[in-house]
DNA sequence: CATCACAATGTAACCGATTACTCATGCAGC
DNA sequence: GCTGCATGAGTAATCGGTTACATTGTGATG
């Protein structure tokens, strides 16, 4: 493997000469510049950017935590992250931690470790991590809660289940279901914070019964709508707090013959692709996966330049994606 | 922050003791590790490892090539892959390249310039990639077709969609569209072949105006959904090369008041999750997307670690699997 | 002609770890 | 008591770049 002292002997200059000729072309004569890019052409010389980034302190990657790529709702802020980073000069690394503590930690130990200049976590921050080193670390929280410690970019996950429910209630709906994410999950708590808000208002309660949680995967929708579906007495419209949870319920109610939204109302949140080509097509809350994506990426490079956001918080607009899956009672 | 030396000097040992007492304890006698220990939390030192892998050569890194993360597919495989990654101590770097030949080259040129110490490519390499150093880049392929360069593993892409177009000849269907791929990918290539060579043996021609061209994603279903809706006469069976463009299509089809399947059969490839949450549930060939993950990450460590592998190629098994989108004529 | 500014280049320290090599010490065996 | 060996620990070179500082040469200016 060819160095620049390699590059450097061949082209009759010294290391610091290519260096320059490499990163300040301009500091150097064009005497020297070319013997310099001769020589690299003639060993193919690449420079080492791990000793590079070894000498900057900069390894120009960053950490993307998120619960589940397979969530195509987090595989499309991903993609508008990397866009960004790319765009920037920085790389990705992957750290799908799956919802286990001890793989988030050791990502985390990754920018400890200097092998991450950042981390941008894609869920609501469930531990408290400010111990952590929030502080010490570069570290933006996208998809997050109100309350947030440090930068984020969000939505307001209480207003849109508001919105929701109120349009639901404007269409003479009185009987809900909800499937809800993980309970110790804070998306869980903040839409349902919007939903009771909604109900409140309109002095509707909520049947325990109804409430079914989930895990925010297709998966547990299908079990959630499996259960409203053996149930004797249903709710005429049923919010679930994701998509694909929407899918799975519409799947489940619909194989047992309970029709979508003739029978029963069904709506989601995220506006995943998947959620205008499902059948019935899916009312939902649309969230601007890309425009968080290259939002949280920008909010962290500005961090890690050593620019001080401290609460920062930005929030960015939903919107009720009224389709087929929902109608008036 | 603290480093190596400033922890030795508070232990009252060399750095090498320090870097012997982290790395191989068991060369230290227990009163220098103890020292150590408690110099090493009294600072609260973490090792640089950007140091490290810049001394080892290594950046326990690998790139991981991919045309689209939101394609569910894409996403399972990059799932499996990343857990393996992480046993084994490596972390992997997004690579969604978009279909952009310079965005592919811009990671693999992280890889010359060490930064990862190897690429998965999740797609068939369209481009001679041997002059780009398919030979000097520690490089394995996935998801890819017959006659590959280099270590690979993969389905039999001819097999399953002849064994697809089988089904739906027994099935009593003569009339056939096909949604494909981007015309110059080589899994539209594989899967048309196998196509063919059902269709040849039971004498069934196929109608140029039948044969969509796609590019795997929902909208360009959707697109040729809408396409075979417009037309006079129309096929009784459409093959899709992907779960995603079947979806699209069925959505397409549905939307505009065709029956899938009364009216139309529509089959997939891949076994998405959505493929069984479809409505109706979609009849597809299933690929092993966690096998081929982590049998990719397995033989890339392999060639890291300097194993020999040449032509390894790893043809892993395809699975029909009859759901409702598909039904006797 | 002396002085100075500036451009181009070279020398060598440096980043933070790892590790080959050296050295000191202690103990067993004769 | 001497030799040989094992063990533990220290010294310093090393990885491949970057860059502060030193040096040289050139041309302009008074």
């Amino acid at each position: 493997m060819s160095n620049i002292r390699e590059v450097a002997r061949l082209a009759g200059v010294s290391v610091a000469t290519v260096s320059r000729a490499i990163s300040n072309p301009e500091k150097v004569s064009p005497i020297s510049l070319k013997k310099v890019q001769q020589a690299i052409d003639a060993v193919d010389y690449k420079p080492n950017l791990l000793a590079r980034n070894f000498r900057a302190a900069r390894s120009y990657c960053v950490v993307v935590l998120l619960p589940d790529i397979t969530n195509p709702f987090f595989a499309q802020v991903i993609q508008s992250l990397e866009d960004r980073a790319q765009q920037k000069g920085y790389a990705v690394l992957l750290g799908d931690t799956r919802g286990s503590n001890k793989r988030e930690d050791d990502y985390i130990s990754r920018v400890e470790m200097r092998l991450a200049d950042g981390v941008i976590q894609l869920s609501p921050c469930s531990r408290n991590h400010t111990q952590r080193g929030a502080g010490s670390i570069a570290w933006v929280n996208a998809c997050g809660v109100e309350g947030t410690p440090g930068p984020s970019v969000r939505v307001d996950n209480v207003a849109a289940t508001r919105s929701m429910v109120e349009y639901l209630i404007a269409l003479g709906h009185r009987k809900f279901g909800v499937v809800t994410g993980l309970q110790d999950n804070l998306h869980s708590r903040d839409r349902r914070v919007g939903i009771d808000l909604a109900l409140n208002k309109a002095a509707i309660k909520l049947d325990s019964l109804w409430i079914q949680e989930g895990d925010f995967t297709l998966r547990s929708g299908i079990s959630a709508g499996e259960a409203f579906a053996s149930m004797n007495k249903r709710p005429t419209a049923i919010i679930c707090m994701s998509d694909q949870m929407a899918i799975g319920v519409i799947q489940a109610l619909v194989s047992r013959g309970i029709r979508v939204p003739e029978d029963v109302s069904v709506t989601g949140f995220d506006d995943i692709p998947y959620a205008h080509c499902n059948n019935p097509t899916l009312t939902t809350l649309s969230q601007p996966a890309a425009a968080i994506g290259s939002t949280a990426m920008d909010l962290l490079l500005r961090v890690i330049n050593g620019e001080e956001l401290a609460n920062t918080e930005i929030i960015l607009p939903t919107e009720l994606i009224i389709r087929q899956s929902s109608k008036a009672i």
